[in-house]
DNA sequence: GGAATAGTGTCTTTAAGACACTATCAA
DNA sequence: TTGATAGTGTCTTAAAGACACTATTCC
C-alpha cells in the first residue's frame, strides 16, 4: 500500500481569527486587506503562519491577535474554533488553518498590522450576508465563528466578554442583543440573569449614569457554565437566517 | 521582524479517531496496540498520517474508520473535533492531529489495521479513569470525544448513530444510560422523545420480540436538533466525574 | 396464571413568555 | 414636572421530575 520510503506529507498551518466586538450596538468583524498574493487586496480574517517550528498554535492566535488590535493579551476571550483543511482552499498549496474565536470588548480602530495593508471592523450582518466579499474559505469560517458565539452566548458566561470589567444589566442585554440580532424582554432578561447564579455579581457600591435613574453596576461572577441559560428566541421563519433543522 | 527569504515551518498532518460504540449497554472506545515507535506496545487511538498531499482530512478520517472497522463509509456518524498541535506532543516532531468523532451501532471485534498489531473496544470508564494508559495525549483527545458525545445527545440526534436503523425506545434509552452513565425514568423518557417531534419515526408495523410484549420499532426522524431536547441529569456530586463549573 | 417486557397518566415544581407599572436621577 | 433610564411583579403556559399502574406477549 505505500512505499518503503513514504514520508507523510507535509503541511503549512496558519491560525486564522474570528475577532468580534460591539460598536454601537452592533455585532462587528474585524477584517483586514490583504497585502500580499493570492487575494492581494481583498478582504479577509486577520491570521498568519505560524511563525517558527516550536510556536505553539494558542500563542500564535494571541501573537496575530495583538498585531492586528494592539490587545492586553490576558483581557480577551479566545478560543479554537475548528480546522479549515480542504486541499483547494489556498492556491499556495497545502495550507490547514486553525481558526480561533476572540471575542473583546469594544475596541479602538485596528492598526495595520504585519501583512495587512490596513484594518477595519466591519458588521457582521455584511459579512453573513455576503456583501463583503473575503478571501479562501474566510466568510465560511467567519459564519461559523458567529454561529459559535450565538450559541455559547445561551449556554455560557462568554457575553461578559464583550464587556468591560464592570457593567450594567442594560449594556449586557445589548451584548445578547448585538449578537443574536434580536430585541429581547427587559423585565425577563434582568429575571434570567439574575437566575443563574454565579453569572453575574454585583461591583461595589459604584453607579454610573447617563441622565436617567443610576444603574447598578456588575462584574463577572466566578460561573461558566449558566444555569438555567438563556436560551435564544427561535427565529420566527421571516427572520434574516433560518435555522436547518431539517436534514 | 522576519527575513527575506523566510518561509513556515511545514507540520505533519495527522487523524485520530475517537470511534464510540455500545456493547453489552456500556459506552466502547476502540483502541490499538500500537506496532511502531513512537510509544510502540501502548494502547492508542486509530488513526495516522494523511495518505499523500491531495486527501482530504475527512477523507482520512474515513479511510482510518474502514481500515479498523472494516465498515460501510455511509453508515456511521463521523464529525471533527477539534485540533491538538501542542509542540511537544509527539516524539517525532512537530505533528498535528486532527480529531474526529466517530459512532456506530454496535459492532463486531475489531481487525487489526495497518499500522496496529491489535485493536479491541475498551469500555470508556477505563479510559476516562486513566486506569487504559493510552499514547500521546490521545486520553485527553478521548476525554474530549466522550464529553462531546455527551453533550451532543442532549440537543441533537445523535443518538440513533448508535443503533441499527429500526430501534426500539428501550433500546434509544439503553444509548442515553451508556454514554451519560446514568439511569434515566422510561415514563419521563417516553414522553420526551415523543414530544421532540421528527426526532424518531415508526418504521412500519414491524414488531420484535424477546419474551415479553412485543415492542414497537422506530427509526431516525428528519431533525437533526432536538426540540425540546432531553438535558442530561446534573450529576449528583457523588457521582464519578463533576462538571467544573467554577472557572 | 405468572413471568417478562412495553407502554402510559397524573401531580408538582421550575422556568419561559407575555405584559405594565414603579423608582431614581437630571434638567 | 418632565424626560430619561433603571428596575420589578403577575399571570399563563411549557416542560421537567417524581412516581405506579395497565397492556401484551410467551410459557
Amino acid at each position: 500500500m505505500q512505499d518503503d520510503v513514504w514520508s507523510p506529507p507535509p503541511v503549512l498551518l496558519t491560525v486564522d481569527l474570528v475577532i468580534l466586538t460591539l460598536r454601537e450596538s452592533r455585532l462587528h468583524v474585524l477584517l483586514v486587506e490583504r497585502g500580499g498574493d493570492p487575494f492581494r487586496g481583498m478582504a479577509a480574517l486577520p491570521g498568519g503562519f505560524l511563525n517558527h517550528d516550536g510556536e505553539e498554535i494558542l500563542d500564535a492566535a494571541h501573537r496575530e491577535l495583538s498585531e492586528e488590535t494592539a490587545l492586553a493579551a490576558g483581557w480577551v476571550h479566545l478560543e479554537q474554533l475548528a480546522v479549515y483543511g480542504d486541499s483547494g482552499r489556498d492556491p499556495r498549496g497545502r495550507v490547514v488553518s486553525v481558526a480561533h474565536l476572540a471575542i473583546a470588548p469594544g475596541l479602538p480602530d485596528p492598526v495595520a498590522g504585519t501583512d495587512a495593508t490596513d484594518a477595519a471592523w466591519v458588521p457582521a450582518q455584511a459579512v453573513l450576508s455576503g456583501e463583503v466579499e473575503l478571501a479562501f474559505d474566510h466568510r465560511r469560517i467567519a459564519t461559523d465563528g458567529i454561529e459559535h458565539a450565538r450559541t455559547k452566548l445561551e449556554f455560557s458566561a462568554l457575553a461578559t466578554a464583550f464587556c468591560e470589567e464592570s457593567f450594567t444589566i442594560a449594556e449586557l442585554q445589548q451584548v445578547y442583543e448585538a449578537v443574536w440580532g434580536t430585541e429581547l424582554d427587559t423585565r425577563n432578561f434582568y429575571r434570567k440573569v439574575q437566575a443563574a447564579k454565579g453569572f453575574i455579581i454585583p461591583a461595589g457600591t459604584d453607579r454610573r449614569t447617563t441622565g436617567g435613574r443610576p444603574a447598578r453596576l456588575y462584574r463577572a461572577g466566578p460561573k461558566t457554565v449558566l444555569f438555567p441559560p438563556l436560551i435564544r428566541p427561535a427565529p420566527s421563519a421571516t427572520e434574516e437566517n433560518t435555522r436547518g433543522e431539517e436534514e
